[in-house]
DNA sequence: TATTTATACGGAGGGTGCCTCCGTTTAGCA
DNA sequence: TGCTAAACGGAGGCACCCTCCGTATAAATA
């Protein structure tokens, strides 16, 4: 028996899992294309739900941001370890922030996302910025341990970096652009050996 | 006489100028204490003036914005010429990045402003993202012509990268932490010598 | 299957902001 | 002092934010 104190623990009902799916799959697609700034309401719509459902699922915009893009940072996550497995350290954090760019490109709305979480409050920990973070520190650690580049940059500040050189002018190619700015970058972490 | 074609060309009524320093005063405030999402009637009513008004004057938010920053801007502008009169060329950009790091580190509103600038719709030229690429491309320029560092990254490049660096968890020392950033970056621009 | 009830739903409602439009006011000029 | 172009102000229509609560319903129970 699923039994407490002699209350039952009821399952959760199957139209509030529905709706929750529902709802994060609207979200995925109305902020892709319209960022961070995308109405809720708009959500809600698309989602077919009211305005109170998405509330009740995801008390903050925040919240909402945080479920949405939960998967895509959970594979950049397992990138990292991937390449940490399989290459030289800086060649491993290069490779690793070059495709940073190249999955943050296909989805534009991903951006907004990652400043929220770089400026988000400090109350609500913001998952993705913890798995970010880590990713980048396993890359970080390796490169500093095998003395190929400084170590008083702290995977903080690389990801804020990461974060400015996203930023660009809307359409176009802007992804050369910040390919080429990790290059830059890279080579002025490391160390100078002559 | 003041004639054209047989009108009189009357005067800017002093009530409209009047009104104009007002709400770029006011919003100077707002904007610095609550960035670029702050309240436009917010503005008005701390101008003292309706909230049509403050829409006469500057249709647009990001026409208020440049009116605001117009100012901050040409500062660092006259500073760029300035520091490549009187140094060495990496020395004149690293100066100017760290003097922009500090200047805008007093107006938070201000990083906000520059974002807006980078990513700002092309119709509209922003006046202070100009100055901004003016001054990055004379030091960057120098350094370029003097050998001392790689001659393929752009000013808009490094204005970009640059607001990335400015972006950190609101409270606290993010100064040093941008800085230090600056540094890394201007390496990693360097030409290896050896 | 019928009944009960904890859970979730929807959307009205009150508040704020955006921007436009136009009747009213007023500064400049004669 | 009167005329009139220019500027003013704020009401109005719309969208969004978020909360609150009466209604609907899925799960448990009999």
């Amino acid at each position: 028996m699923e039994q407490e104190h002699g209350k039952a623990i009821r399952r959760v009902r199957a139209d509030s899992i529905r709706n929750r799916e529902r709802l994060l799959e609207a979200a995925t697609e109305i902020f892709s294309a319209g960022g961070t700034q995308a109405s809720l309401e708009a959500v809600a719509r698309k989602a077919g739900v009211g305005i109170g459902t998405l509330y009740r699922h995801f008390p903050t915009r925040e919240a909402l941001f945080e479920a949405v893009y939960r998967h895509e940072v959970d594979l950049l996550g397992e990138l990292a370890e991937q390449l940490a497995l399989n290459n030289e350290p800086v060649e491993a954090l290069k490779k690793w922030l070059q495709a940073n760019v190249r999955l943050v490109a296909t989805k534009k709305g991903m951006i907004e996302a990652l400043q929220l979480a770089t400026v988000g409050s400090s109350e609500l920990k913001v998952y993705s910025y913890d798995r970010m973070i880590n990713a980048i520190g396993l890359l970080l650690d390796r490169a500093v341990k095998a003395g190929a580049i400084r170590d008083d940059v702290p995977p903080e500040d690389l990801l804020r970096t990461l974060v400015g050189i996203y930023y660009s002018p809307g359409s176009g190619d802007w992804q050369p652009v910040a390919l080429r700015m990790v290059d830059v970058f890279v080579d002025g972490l490391r160390l100078r050996q002559g």
